[in-house]
DNA sequence: ACTCTCCAATGGTCTGACCAATGTAATGCC
DNA sequence: GGCATTACATTGGTCAGACCATTGGAGAGT
């Protein structure tokens, strides 16, 4: 199963140097013309292979002065992408979206209650600090609490879990964005967060699971609120 | 925010039309040659706008005559890819994939005993029996084994969570695609597999969440004999 | 020391040409 | 007639060279 495009072979190439190290974050590819050069060929063939993998996330490309295509960093961002995508064209409903939630956050928070170290509950606490204080001042806490939850997946220490759960996360986010929430509703998720930064301190497993549980369940029943009867999908991008 | 490159407004304008249900699926694109045309601008500019969403699995190009920019039908495949880019990336060993499958494979399980109908356990049957005159006629029965996990995953309805679990068995497939397993093992295999889908059968819904928690963590088991002090990673494609 | 202007590097786009694959229709052989 | 072969039109893939647009830094001017 050779590559026939040569664009396709240059990326594979590059590609390969990326996974295997030889390539690191931040690294400078040669300019557009340069490595067409270098490599007998057109321009345009290595301009898409660098499209290419701008497209999958492996390259930052620049134009100007300085610029270039740059190894970009390590982001799950291309994963929440074409996800988002997946979601879009099978017309998932935002009830969906939430039901994945309450089924994979509770056993996230469990293994997350026996794997989080003291830097990691020194970062939760810390968020939910900064999340009272944009309550306080009227500021908008929602940011904070996707963070929360991403913060929660990180403490599994297990990438696949904290790149689906930080995936569905930001689609959560980006698919209620327009909802208005009042502010007792804003202090029952802080309390809810702390609840189960509490049991993740304690060690406390079960506590974790069932409080996380209890969360997102609070969050589905308030959802479903607003939805009722209303079916919608999520919003095609402007 | 604007799409300053002219490929990226016309990549969007028909990924619009893709997300929104005006182009479907086996529909053609004009091509190349015309639609720069009919819009104003270079063929170079289409032909990068229609790699970007062959790119996203969005479009199936072909070449030669009656060939040109097809409408993909949809697939996970995309999602499957870039999350298995990341994994790579983040040099993700074999077992946290399987400790994530660990973890979200029976609250799946105990949904898909609640929402499964007649026809998804009809399938699941079938494979069954495909599974074991696999193993009788000597044959590969591991694709069924994926397959297995992809069907239990389709009866809870929920898309997310089917994209996800499709794309974490796909990699579990790949990851463990050269491993060696013996008849016994494959026999175990479908006793398990029998048990998951005689609780889905029941409605039973904490014995399919148990099930499968004892099958998965069978797997579990038995790769990390096979891994044992081995640390291996995710390799590279070739 | 600061500001402004200019410039070189680099990606983005365009034009027009030719190459390569591919399905189909015309051709020719039996 | 039926089957294999060939020719051809269509379409994506690649190439070459040019010019445009953006950008950051060097250098001139104050």
């Amino acid at each position: 199963m050779k590559a026939q495009r040569v664009s396709e072979t240059i990326a594979r190439r590059i590609q390969r140097a990326i996974t295997t190290g030889k390539l690191e974050p931040g690294e400078k590819l040669p300019a557009e013309r340069d490595l067409a050069k270098k490599l007998n060929v057109s321009r345009v063939s290595v301009r898409e292979a660098y499209r290419s993998l701008a497209e999958l996330g492996l390259l930052s490309v620049k134009r100007g002065a300085e610029g270039g295509a740059f190894i970009a960093d390590f982001d799950h961002e291309p994963v929440t992408r074409s996800l988002s995508l997946m979601l879009r064209l099978g017309r998932t409903s935002h009830e969906e979206l939430t039901e994945a939630r309450v089924l994979l956050e509770p056993p996230i928070a469990r293994l997350a209650a026996l794997r989080a170290n003291a830097e990691d509950i020194r970062r939760l606490e810390e968020l939910v600090e900064k999340q009272e204080a944009a309550i306080k001042g009227n500021g908008n806490p929602r940011r904070y609490d996707l963070q929360f939850h991403r913060l929660v997946a990180d403490c599994t220490k297990n990438l696949p879990l904290i790149i689906v759960m930080n995936s569905l996360a930001d689609l959560a986010l980006e698919a209620f964005a327009r909802i208005d929430i009042g502010t007792d509703v804003k202090r029952h998720t802080v309390d809810f967060h702390q609840k189960v930064i509490d049991a993740i301190r304690r060690r406390d497993s079960e506590a974790a699971y069932q409080e996380m549980l209890r969360h997102v369940r609070d969050v589905q029943s308030r959802l479903g609120k607003v939805f009722e009867r209303q079916r919608t999908v999520l919003q095609t991008r402007p």
